[in-house]
DNA sequence: AATGAATGAGGATTCATTCAT
DNA sequence: CATGAATGAATCCTCATTCAT
């Protein structure tokens, strides 16, 4: 329908999906799934309504593609670098607890786990998808390492997992408040200064040395 | 109730609004704001829609009225005895750490937490009350234990709010994933051994002693 | 219910129903039939709600009664001076003018007659009856005087009941728009300057003696 | 439509919105505000509840749209003409009183008139906006005749605005109890009869002439 | 007789999904 | 393929009326 007999418009299909989602990112991570109208994702898409449904079954679906893409893109770098750190216990330890400082500025994870954590009544299969395919093999990888150094003598006997568990929770824990509740308040500690703390008293409490 | 028919009309002012906020608690912690129907919440408390407008004015006063409810009845507590703490710290610690386990199986708090994360993006303020009011104040009580505990020469330098988060960060993290996601798969550790095993790493990350 | 042994209240109950419909004329003129609640009604009297049921079966009996109370106590005395008029064409057109003046302003007729007015689709019988019973009768008796002052030669051949309106009309309009609106914007005129300037103007064109 | 199947979706954004005005016409004047469903206009106007939300926002909007409709279609051609009347005296009288006449039967003027006076509780602006655009400047244009007509030496002194009245008092007395009441009983005089003789009483009254 | 707690029918509005164009 | 007009199920809330006390 151009009067003019210059096509406007052009875009390639293959192209659609990916625009769609980057859209329904936005939205969802932004405002979540209930207020999260399709029609909005459409136009910020600069799609019709009716196509989105060329390409996503339905709402829940393009959720699905949602979480997948950015589950995709972002969780499994940071298991792969766990995965291939290959040094001491202690660079290890600094390394893990300075990248997760670093993501939560740089990376849509934490807003990706908050949504999740906030849609998994909803969506219950996810959550569970999710913890069980990305949370879970990120903890493993820590844990591995963490064997790995108890076998070298550098970490004292204990429960893998739940030493896994005393280096993270602090850093997850101030990553999770910050982005549920919007800001950091003055609750929460400053991030880098508790991840440094946080490594000299886990390191000092862990460690086979002293 | 007779059979067939409709449910005897009891007067009963004094009791409903408990009643109707216990129905609402089921609810609401269960399946979040926008999926309780108040219907459900009414037929729950065995009244009419139309009762629960006597006592709560829209769905989302019951819905405040449910969390301070659940919030005076379950975080009160643990701050008092926090506050009234008097002894050595590494008792302190094991004390908290152990009450947080029992709490989890116990009470409310838990699911509570999530849900007022789950629906701080709808009720901001909701958020930020639970969040100065409950768990700040929570957070700060420990704090002060520490601070005390570092002029007692107890406990090493450093920042003394950090430290809280420190210790409370794991169990905190380990209560909330197991909520958040119904039941603790295996991915958790065990409550009891992570509390115990985080303890003592974290005694001996913070003590003054050795 | 009276721990001191002293009846606090004692209503007689034949007064009650005219304390609720003083209370509901209040309502009724003031917001309308929808807009009134009969829970404010039952407050303004000092009684339950349910007490009204006690004297009147619904809402709309109670409205019935409210419009015959006022029929009763303002239109009749209106109709019986006129009936009672008893001296010369000219000084009757200044009578019944200046009457409708004043009672604009000391009277509930105007206000009943909008509220008539309005409330006349929802219960069309009302206005039938408000209008062959009341408003028709008034009528009746200007056209009889005007009648009367035909035979006298006082005034114009013509059609009597038109020249009712015709006298009549113009002090309606403008009570009832000023009624309607609330107040009197500039856009009606004074109606003391309109009922002299008019009776000036229709006396001389119904009169016979030019 | 067909037999027992749903009536078959058609898109036809243009002539959408004046069909379901004009549905909304029939019920609004018909029943008044309160007592029109939008499931009735939707189902008279022959599209779904949803339907009417693409192009009204609200019932009130609808209400609105309604009212603006009737009003530029019916007083704004009364107002011209009277506007532009340029001939003595008499024959405007004559001209206007017999166009409100006919103005009556032919036109939904009368009954828009009315359906504002008994909304305009409801939508005091309404009635404010009606009162000030719609029927002030129709009086206004009365008066300037009237003012020129006196300038002329054909009226007598006297308020302008109050002679208006005069004027047009009985025929808007009658067009509005007729249209309140629903039809004409034989309380009211035939309007045409009382448009003729009132045309000569009034005239007789004002002129300079005798 | 009086109370007021309890009832529940009724209606405006939203938005994911469908489908005629 | 793409569009966006059309659909209608779903749900909160009001308030006249009822009835246990």
């Amino acid at each position: 329908m151009d009067k003019k007999g210059k096509p406007v418009r052009k875009r390639r299909k293959e192209e659609r999906p990916d625009e769609i989602i980057d859209a329904a990112i936005l939205s969802f991570l932004g405002k979540g799934y209930e207020a999260t109208k399709l029609e909005a994702i459409a136009r910020q898409a600069g799609v019709a309504k009716g196509t989105l449904y060329l390409y996503f079954e339905t709402k829940e679906q393009l959720f699905r593609s949602v979480v997948q893409k950015i589950t995709e893109s972002n969780f499994l770098t940071l298991r792969k670098a766990i995965e291939q750190f290959n040094g001491p216990f202690p660079e290890f330890v600094e390394f893990l607890l300075s990248r997760i400082v670093s993501s939560v500025s740089t990376s849509q994870a934490p807003a990706m786990t908050v949504m999740i954590f906030r849609e998994s009544r909803r969506f219950p299969d996810i959550g569970k998808i999710w913890f069980e395919e990305v949370l879970s093999p990120t903890i493993d990888a820590v844990q591995k390492v963490i064997e790995r150094a108890q076998n070298n003598g550098e970490v004292i006997a204990g429960d893998p997992r739940a030493y896994a568990f005393s280096i993270l929770g602090p850093m997850f824990t101030v990553a999770m408040l910050g982005e549920m509740m919007g800001g950091l308040p003055e609750v929460i500690p400053d991030r880098e200064l508790l991840a440094q703390q946080h490594f000299n008293t886990i390191l000092h409490g862990m460690s086979a040395q002293n």
